[in-house]
DNA sequence: TGTGGAACA
């Protein structure tokens, strides 16, 4: 009862409490409504709840961009709603669907909503819909945007609220014809900002500012006590090494400072400034690879007199809150992809953070008590260098799966969707290429079979074509063993350790299969399963198990999708007529269904290839687009596609230096002769029987590397891929037809080519007031990021000189 | 001497 009584005092001390009646009016009178409030002011926990008391049978589904975000908020809102998890209130994200038939609130993540969608694009499930933390601009709520205003036109009694922490959601509400914004006063603390009266630019600042966190966090130390607790320290930092260092530097530093304190003290009687011992302080980094996120010594109270240090990467600007913070210094950067639609690689690179970002730092200090955040630039950098937002990730990131599953939700013309923030044209057109060249989409951009059995699978493109070519040679349950391992982050574990190194690579050597790097990760896999799953096993073999058992689970989604769909299929195959193309493909004949026993008895007979090359003929179809052909006399590959179509490439970029296109077998791979592996680090010699390999992805090392590469033993393997370049090549057809099958909005392709404008592309931009010069700022802006791009190359490569 | 930031289906 006292409990009972205890949330509601709680729930009434939020902010939003007061709201209650105004937000219900708003809903009742608006079918869509941008609502802005901070954290804190309770608009995810109590505004869904409001509504499904106020609004009776209402079906409401929140969608957030994090999955234990959706968890604990559905957890806490059962609670209060009292009563069970999956009752009135549930959460669905990957891997676990709490929701019962009773459920009225669900929370999810904004990817479930996204693949809900394809398979019911009008989302009939719901009533209303609440994009939370919208101002993330993750990729899936940027679609979900477009998404949501098309199916509010096919059903306008959908009610929509999009949800946003910052000031700056005009943006929201233009998008959806100028809908009310309702903002809930937020309940922080007032935090004081100092700025650095260091003037140098941001491009200077870049090399020193570890140290000055350093000492910036030395200064608060010894100076900045508040009365009572000292409070918390918070240090924005770019990436796990930066952070280790700085951690380790730190200790250093106040050792130092100990010693030097207890020799001063000896002399002079009494020192101004306070003295800092290091067992009074507790130096912790935090990053999200961190293998246990020590939860009670990051989120926990510190001891009496003793102050938390946490250097954190950007997991603490967005996903992570930490009590108690008071101060905050601010490095000024951040790691960010950057994606070049030109050769279909992306890099990471350590770029100035944005306004909006800088005010979110900020106020990681205001959220217990009034704070002050330091930072280590100028307040003429913060006006004139930085960019008022963060690019949104849609511009960033390539875009093939985006694209597929636009045409899946029936979105023909891509060209024409409406997006919040338009991709770029390259970007689109590179994912457009892709597709086709994938055989996904025909020349006039519809969706061809190969495409409808991509979409079934939640996987990277290149694996989900891979897996539409196992299950028609019939080696699929391999596949998607391998198609999980792949979707996983790193399995082989390396220590740091150089001795624990050798034996890691030891270990590694017995799963290394000649063919190349996917057979090799489904022998890690089924080694891993003969062991029934164990634990100690992949610490014994150097293994990482969180991944792995990762990949279990999505091996396992991965059947039941193949399950469900066979089924499904034996029920229409009946039916319907028989359109499929007949296929060419030799092994076409037998074991289409094909389970593992199978399939495995199969390869054994003499004449049918051999398993593992099943295995890689499938796979060569889906990484038909990360083809490399051996170069004629030196050890390094080039990137087939990019020598193929180079001459198309974007008139922006200019950048097509042939340098980009040399690629290397890394020293990790199964393909990399072990001999070479022992004698020099990055090695020279490659397998002379190398000819053509495929590759998962590209990674800058010292030089371009091949991450995941297997060879092709007969070029045939890769016919279709090529003869579909030679087609594209030749007349760029599905260009046309893209536009010619589009309706009139098909259009706006030509707008953003030619610069020129129409009516159809005047609406898609309703919002920008001078498009004209909006497209050539753009345009700067992405040059400018490229030859980011394009210089963090030439430094890897200008690396790799000094090195030899 | 070093590749990865953080998230999701």
């Amino acid at each position: 009862m006292s409990d009972r009584n205890e949330i509601k005092n709680q729930q009434e001390a939020l902010p939003i409490f007061d709201h209650r009646d105004g937000l219900m009016d708003a809903i009742h009178n608006h079918n869509v409504l941008v609502i802005i409030g901070e954290t804190g002011s309770g608009k995810t926990t109590q505004l869904p709840r409001y509504v499904i008391e106020e609004f009776k049978n209402t079906r409401v589904g929140v969608t957030q961009p994090r999955r234990i975000a959706a968890i604990s908020v559905a957890k806490r809102v059962a609670e209060e709603y009292g009563c069970r998890l999956g009752d009135m209130v549930g959460y669905t994200i990957r891997f676990d669907d709490t929701t019962s038939s009773r459920t009225r609130l669900k929370y999810m993540t904004d990817g479930v909503l996204l693949r809900e969608a394809t398979m019911d694009p009008l989302l009939e499930k719901y009533d209303l819909l609440i994009i939370d933390e919208a101002h993330e601009r993750t990729v899936e709520t940027d679609v979900l945007f477009g998404l949501l205003k098309r199916t509010k036109a096919k059903r306008p009694n959908l009610k929509i609220i999009i949800m946003s922490a910052t000031l700056n959601v005009t943006k929201f509400s233009d998008f959806f014809d100028e809908c009310p914004i309702y903002e809930i006063p937020g309940r922080t603390y007032p935090v004081e900002i100092l700025h650095s009266r260091d003037i140098s630019k941001l491009g200077t600042l870049k090399s020193g500012y570890v140290a000055k966190t350093i000492d910036t966090v030395m200064h608060i130390l010894s100076k900045e006590v508040r009365s009572g607790d000292a409070g918390d320290i918070l240090v924005f930092l770019t990436g796990q090494n930066e952070i280790e260092q700085a951690c380790q530097e730190l200790k250093n530093v106040v050792l130092e400072k100990e010693k030097e304190d207890r020799e001063s003290s000896s002399t002079s009687s009494s020192s101004r400034a306070k003295s800092v011992s290091l067992d009074r302080l507790q130096i912790l980094p935090l990053y999200a690879s961190l293998e246990l996120l020590d939860q009670n010594a990051i989120f926990g109270s510190t001891p009496r007199n003793c102050r938390k240090i946490i250097f954190a990467t950007n997991i603490a600007q967005t996903s992570v809150t930490i009590p108690n913070i008071c101060f905050v210094v601010d490095s000024g950067f951040v790691k960010q992809k950057m994606y070049d639609p030109t050769t279909g690689m992306d890099a990471l690179l350590v770029v100035p953070i944005s306004k909006a970002a800088a005010t979110q730092r900020a106020g990681r200090a205001g959220r217990t008590r009034a704070g002050i955040c330091f930072r280590l630039y100028s307040r003429e950098s913060f006006e004139t260098e930085m960019d008022d937002e963060t690019v949104p990730e849609i511009k960033r990131t390539g875009l093939t799966g985006t694209v597929l599953s636009l045409k899946q939700l029936g979105i023909l013309d891509v060209n024409g969707f409406e997006f919040l923030d338009r991709p770029g044209e390259e970007e689109l057109s590179a994912a457009l290429r892709e597709l086709y060249l994938m055989g996904a989409i025909d020349q006039y951009g519809r969706m061809t079979d190969v495409g409808h059995g991509m979409v079934m699978y939640p996987v990277n493109p290149l694996l989900s074509r891979s897996l539409v070519e196992a299950e028609k040679i019939g080696c699929l349950d391999q596949a998607i063993v391998i198609a999980a391992m792949l979707s996983v982050e790193e399995p082989f574990y390396m220590p740091r350790k150089e001795k624990e190194q050798e034996a890691a690579n030891l270990a590694h050597d017995h799963y290394r299969h000649p063919s190349g790097d996917h057979v090799t990760l489904l022998n890690v896999f089924e080694a891993w399963q003969d062991e029934n799953y164990s634990k100690d096993w992949c610490h014994e073999n150097y293994f990482n198990y969180r991944h792995l058992r990762l990949a279990r689970s999505i091996r396992s989604q991965l059947r039941d999708i193949v399950d469900r769909n066979s089924h499904h299929k034996k029920d229409t195959q009946k039916c319907s007529s028989n359109d499929q193309q007949e296929s060419q493909h030799p092994h076409d004949r037998k074991n289409l269904g094909g389970n593992s026993s199978d399939s495995k008895q199969s390869a054994k007979t003499s004449s049918s290839p051999s398993l593992s090359q099943l295995i890689r003929q499938a796979f060569s179809q889906g990484y038909g687009i990360h083809l490399s052909k051996k170069h004629q006399h030196r050890p390094m590959f080039y990137h087939y596609l990019a020598s193929m179509l180079s001459p198309s490439a974007g008139a922006a970029s200019g950048t097509t230096s042939s340098s980009l296109l040399a690629l290397h077998v890394s020293p990790l791979s199964a393909l990399y002769l072990d001999e070479e592996r022992s004698l020099t680090k990055y090695g020279r010699k490659v397998s002379r029987s190398l000819e053509w390999i495929f590759y998962h992805e590209v990674v800058y090392h010292v030089k371009a590397v091949m991450r995941y590469a297997s060879k092709i033993d007969d070029v045939k393997w890769v016919q279709d891929t090529m003869d579909r370049v030679k087609n594209f090549d030749r007349g760029n057809v599905w260009l046309n037809g893209e536009r010619s099958e589009g309706q009139l909005d098909g259009m706006a392709r030509d707008v953003a080519v030619d610069g020129g404008e129409t009516e159809d592309s005047a609406n898609t931009k309703r919002g920008s007031e001078n498009p004209a010069e909006g497209e050539s700022d753009e345009q700067a802006k992405k040059r400018a990021r490229l030859e980011m791009v394009e210089a963090a190359r030439k430094r890897a490569l200008v690396r790799r000189q000094n090195q030899s």
